[in-house]
DNA sequence: CGTCGTATTGAGGAGGCTCAACTAAGGTGG
DNA sequence: CCACCTTAGTTGAGCCTCCTCAATACGACG
């Protein structure tokens, strides 16, 4: 009975431990999606439909039959740059960073994938960046040879791979717009509200928003030195802004002030 | 005789600076790109083949058949920002730029498209960008309806669109890692050899790279202000690295030390 | 030849980076 | 169970680079 709750006790500290470090299980786990989905916002304007693309019960079975299932552990390296690219990765849970180690020393920070989202980006048949788990994670691999034949032979599902693309284009533009940016403050703000909008509606409404990657992570992503990030962050509290429950879990106090700071 | 050797001296000044001013016709003038034609860099590895894409001549006659060609003077807007999408371009001849108008008051240029780049990214059915003829330009103008109708029926010609708009994406990328960095010689010996790589290997030869844009279009691709890019120019000079034959034709005397700074 | 737009040059100030010390929390091993 | 070590994050001081504001030079055009 004391080792029952013993046992209880550290379960739960455990869990909350892991929550923390990284938050692989949220609302809407793993089975939310079971099969290969894809998150875009059209280019098209959408007369009824939602702001996002959805793939048929028919496409999602042609990908889960070239695809191969994967559950890799936080920290590990998914694929190299230069490395030969034969696979394109979905990402099912858990959120994945894609980084380039530059001369200096510095890596560069390329995108943060979130459930939903694409990566493996090539270039004559070779990875352009890094790709690694930040947090464990579950991904779709898909082998680029089938994958090509099949959308050769589908072109509504490439029209779905091309509506994605377009969108990750549009995602990268921004980012080159938001690090050109001088201020710390504003940038940090920039990339909580990204956050914020690529998270689920459900948590959106707390306004609680996870940060799995560390602040090493954050620094590299938005151009600026580990302490900068650090202090943008005290700013934005001082400011009654936001408020960091954890270094990996911030609360937005006020969106619309927060919207100020991060407009440019 | 006297009236004719004046007009045809006027006439050849006039082109001179025509030509500096905005050089539309380079060798390998309009007539060399009579129909659409993309550049990108595969993502597939191409055992035999360039590192370019090539349309079929019946998917160059069917983008002739939705297309209409245009003939754009310089500074002439294209399409602004949170206008309706109805359209996607393709440059046949000259630069245009897209960017961005902040609420500072400032703009952030996006990218500069050459001859046989798209340009026209739409987010639900509205342009994300403004985009502007920097030269005089010739465009071919494609309705993104009629595109969509096109590609979805036509699985390889919408490959290619796929293999360009993932070269836009990485070049994108690219771009962004540029403005990370802090230092502003730095930041201009890449843009120089970004310009260079983008032109036509004729004129490579040669070293001299026309950069037809004003200071101010590459300080606000840069990141910069116009002042740091004047004063890295000035940089770059005084280490013979390159030397600008006019504000807008520089000639790199320096290819590998061009390289060295411009590596990160 | 004067004017306008573009590009260059100069002086002063702001912001972020670097270096370094310090704190907090986890994991390990005695 | 506790001391130790490692990693992540915070805080502080001084320096460096670029930005801003302002004046000047240059070239094109009327």
């Amino acid at each position: 009975m004391a080792d029952d709750v013993h046992c209880a006790i550290r379960g739960v500290m455990t869990l909350r431990l892991t929550e923390r470090r990284i938050p692989v299980r949220r609302e809407g786990a793993p089975t939310a999606h079971p099969s290969p989905s894809i998150r875009a916002v059209p280019f098209l304007a959408a007369p009824a439909e939602t702001n996002s693309i959805t793939l048929t019960s028919r496409q999602r079975e042609q990908l889960i039959q070239i695809g191969v299932r994967l559950r890799l552990p936080a920290r590990k390296i998914i694929y190299r740059e230069h490395a030969e690219a034969d696979s394109v990765f979905a990402v099912m849970d858990g959120v994945v960073k894609t980084y380039r180690e530059l001369r200096s020393g510095k890596r560069a920070l390329n995108a943060f994938l979130l459930p939903r989202d694409l990566f493996g980006l090539a270039e004559r048949g070779r990875y352009v960046n890094c790709a690694q788990a930040v947090t464990s994670v579950i991904l779709y691999r898909l082998s680029i040879s089938q994958l090509t034949l099949l959308l050769k032979h589908d072109a509504d599902l490439q029209f779905q791979f091309l509506t994605k693309v377009t969108h990750e284009l549009r995602e990268a533009q921004r980012r080159a717009v938001l690090v050109t940016r001088r201020d710390a403050a504003g940038r940090l703000a920039m990339f909580i509200q990204l956050m914020a909008e690529r998270r689920d509606r459900l948590t959106l409404r707390e306004r609680e928003v996870p940060l799995p990657m560390s602040r090493t992570d954050i620094a590299d992503y938005l151009g600026l030195s580990l302490e900068s990030v650090s202090r943008a962050a005290k700013e934005l509290r001082r400011r009654d802004l936001v408020k960091f429950e954890t270094p990996h879990l911030v609360r937005i106090l006020d969106v619309a002030g927060l919207a100020e700071v991060a407009a440019m």
